[in-house]
DNA sequence: CGATAAATCTTTACAGTGACAAGATGGAAA
DNA sequence: TTTCCATCTTGTCACTGTAAAGATTTATCG
């Protein structure tokens, strides 16, 4: 068969495959190589356009990123305005995400695989941040920030707001998603948001 | 030089050259054969005593288990008795024990690596969680559990408590482990934690 | 004590991987 | 049209995990 050279939108090619591979096969069997294979191309063709596999995962990652936000408006949509349910939807979609794109979750929290400046992170992630921030703004009845600003938060009583809201979150999906919690039965997470919120 | 064919202790020698490639080289550079060039064997040598490089690294974390209840108990030893400062220290060195052995912390609560069957912890988790559990106990004024014991916990309520603390604190732990509080000053753990407790 | 079995470690081999370099191709610019 | 350059392929290298077979020592048992 004659070599295909000029593939037209290769770049978008390998993310799909990557994207499948990493939700099929995980990250034990994602590979430059099986990615290629994937998208029908030789192996070498991902390194023109990730560089290298890390390059090929943080791009994947932010895809994640950009999941996870869509997820999140969605299902924030029917019920902006009502404080409590937003915090519920809210807490229930990070857990949600984390079930269904474990890999996904998983590689985004990576810092060894998924390296980027902190003080300019990629656009998904601060899409992601500001939503998140805004949510937890929206139940302090103050104002929210817009995507221009950088992730620094001045308030102290903010901080510590998204830190008691956000580690517990992500605690519970971190931990259930490795399986630490197999004696915690579905509903106690529930009730205690149900509660706390 | 002539071989050596029998070490006399060379699983042990193989976990101490393990647990430091997965110090200093993370687990990037945690290989079967990296580990067997640090203890001075040929490369199949770790086959016959872990069989695959998963169950080197099963082993390598058990050691983190027993490693994190040490460090637990030697913290909590001089403030038994001060429920406070009971809870507080508990969740300060789990905080501590993921920023000291960054890769152990990762490897531990890696469902894809680290696979047992749920009914039958090894026993160094079931330590662990003991522990964890009794420090709760004890906030509650309730009896404590002994080893024997399985893991499932019957009453409602303390499973809450478990959740609310163990996820808050493991998600904290894990965040700051992954750079994610890269805009969250060092106090502001502390004073949720001194005011909450 | 001596022979045989078992455990422990080495050597050899193979397919798969990431990375690099050099070559082939075709679209874009001049 | 000709040149240039981005894009993709092919070939190669050192390294990895795993398996199989061989070497050596220790243990077992008559």
């Amino acid at each position: 068969m004659k070599p295909v050279y000029h593939h037209g939108d290769l770049k978008n090619a390998l993310l799909d495959a990557a994207d499948e591979l990493l939700r099929n096969k995980g990250l034990q069997g994602f590979t430059m190589r099986a990615c290629a294979r994937l998208a029908n191309v030789s192996h070498a063709a991902p390194k023109h356009h990730f560089g290298d596999i890390n390059g090929l995962l943080n791009a994947v990652a932010e895809r994640g990123y950009d999941r996870l936000l869509a997820l999140l408006q969605e299902k924030l949509q029917p019920v902006v305005g009502d404080l409590l349910e937003e915090m519920y939807v809210t807490v229930m979609t990070y857990v949600e995400f984390a079930e269904t794109y474990p890999e996904h979750f998983r590689v985004m929290f990576r810092k060894d695989l998924i390296v980027y400046d902190p003080e300019t992170p990629p656009k998904p992630v601060i899409e992601l941040f500001t939503e998140l921030t805004n949510v937890i703004l929206r139940q302090r009845g103050e104002p929210e920030i817009s995507l221009g600003n950088n992730l620094a938060v001045k308030s102290t009583n903010l901080i510590k707001d998204i830190l008691i809201g956000w580690c517990y979150v992500h605690g519970y999906a971190h931990l259930r998603l490795e399986g630490q919690l197999g004696m915690v039965p579905e509903d106690a997470h529930n009730t205690i948001m149900r509660e706390n919120a």
